[in-house]
DNA sequence: GTCTATAACCGGATAGAC
DNA sequence: GTCTATCCGGTTATAGAC
């Protein structure tokens, strides 16, 4: 592993948990087991080490999104592609959701713009929830709250950790794990039955 | 207004907006129109400040909570009640929510400490469940994945709101703040449908 | 109680030896 | 490339006049 690489990791594992303001160069330091100055030397700044670790967390998200809808021959198959996709990539990266809300409060325009720039395809979502609700296999739904629903319900568990552990489980960590390993299975129907999949 | 709610109502401002590392004290007695020596002649600290601003908001939150388990009869009660609730209390307060998760990223143990403090009936919702499952009136489910699916998609627009603002719905302010107001007649539904209660 | 001025500290960044 | 030592700006906190 190169030095490089080193303070990468140190880089996301300290970022991620404390964000951009909250992080001491100091402290990525010790956990990459060298010191601040080297950091200067391999990422000018702060802020240039931050960017670096931010945008790439983000970029690893969105081709799963896009990948779901491209896939997906209606409605149901997106809300199975989706939800799997998800939880996939939080089973990865369990840092990233909140991360990326953290910051996006600090400045909302990097975030945006990546994300713009990946250009999902919403109009094709819609016309796959047209084409079912007038197949009449499903309620009409509007797109922007179905999406909001079932993102919500993906990331909301991950987001809030620290306290669904505490005050649902007691602090059991392996309980909440069982409990996040659930979610698939939980989530894919709940969200066919609130749109009125038939489900057997 | 005493200078004390002077630096109260500017600290919340604040620091709801840029957490506690990204907040400056000089910026909250510009906010309240003083300087910085009185914030420390009233709140020895940063630190007591802050405090004292988070207990404070959370301690809004949880009684509404404690509340909607309380006048519910059966499931479908609590599903309406709390989501009324929580959307109200949004309404008010819609920095809370982000505030609360990123602080609890920094130190879960004081806000665990107050949510343990109030003590949530969860046992009186499980029995609600159970009558209701027994009754035939709802499909099985396990009452944390109920409450985690419920609080999630109250939760997360607010929290995400600049994501959603801009990916969704263009950056246009109006279009977000219809969408909010939309909430509650579409989550109820869907969270009743997806229990499999009768709509009609 | 409120102010101005300043002390004390901390953390990002740089210089320069090796 | 990597280190130690140091600088410098900014922020919290305090002293002391009014």
């Amino acid at each position: 592993m190169t030095t490089e690489e080193l303070i990468l990791a140190a880089a996301r594992k300290v970022f991620v948990q404390k964000g951009m303001e909250g992080s001491r160069m100091q402290e990525i330091a010790d956990e990459a087991g060298i010191n601040k100055a080297l950091l200067h030397y391999y990422f000018r700044s702060k802020e240039k080490l931050f960017e670096q670790i931010f945008a790439e967390g983000l970029k690893q998200l969105l081709p799963k999104v896009q990948l779901s809808i491209e896939k997906s021959e209606g409605i149901c198959d997106f809300v199975n592609f989706f939800i799997e996709y998800y939880l996939e990539m939080i089973k990865e990266l369990p840092y990233l959701p909140h991360f990326v809300l953290h910051e996006i409060h600090r400045d909302p325009s990097k975030i945006v713009e990546i994300i713009k720039g990946q250009g999902l395809p919403f109009t094709r979502l819609q016309s796959l929830i047209d084409k079912d609700v007038a197949a009449g296999s499903i309620k009409p739904i509007q797109l922007e709250h179905l999406m909001v629903n079932i993102v919500s319900m993906v990331l909301f568990p991950v987001i809030a950790k620290p306290i669904i552990q505490a005050v649902l489980f007691g602090n059991n960590e392996i309980k909440y794990a069982t409990f996040l390993e659930e979610r698939k299975s939980v989530v894919i129907p709940f969200v066919l039955q609130a749109i009125g999949v038939k489900t057997n």
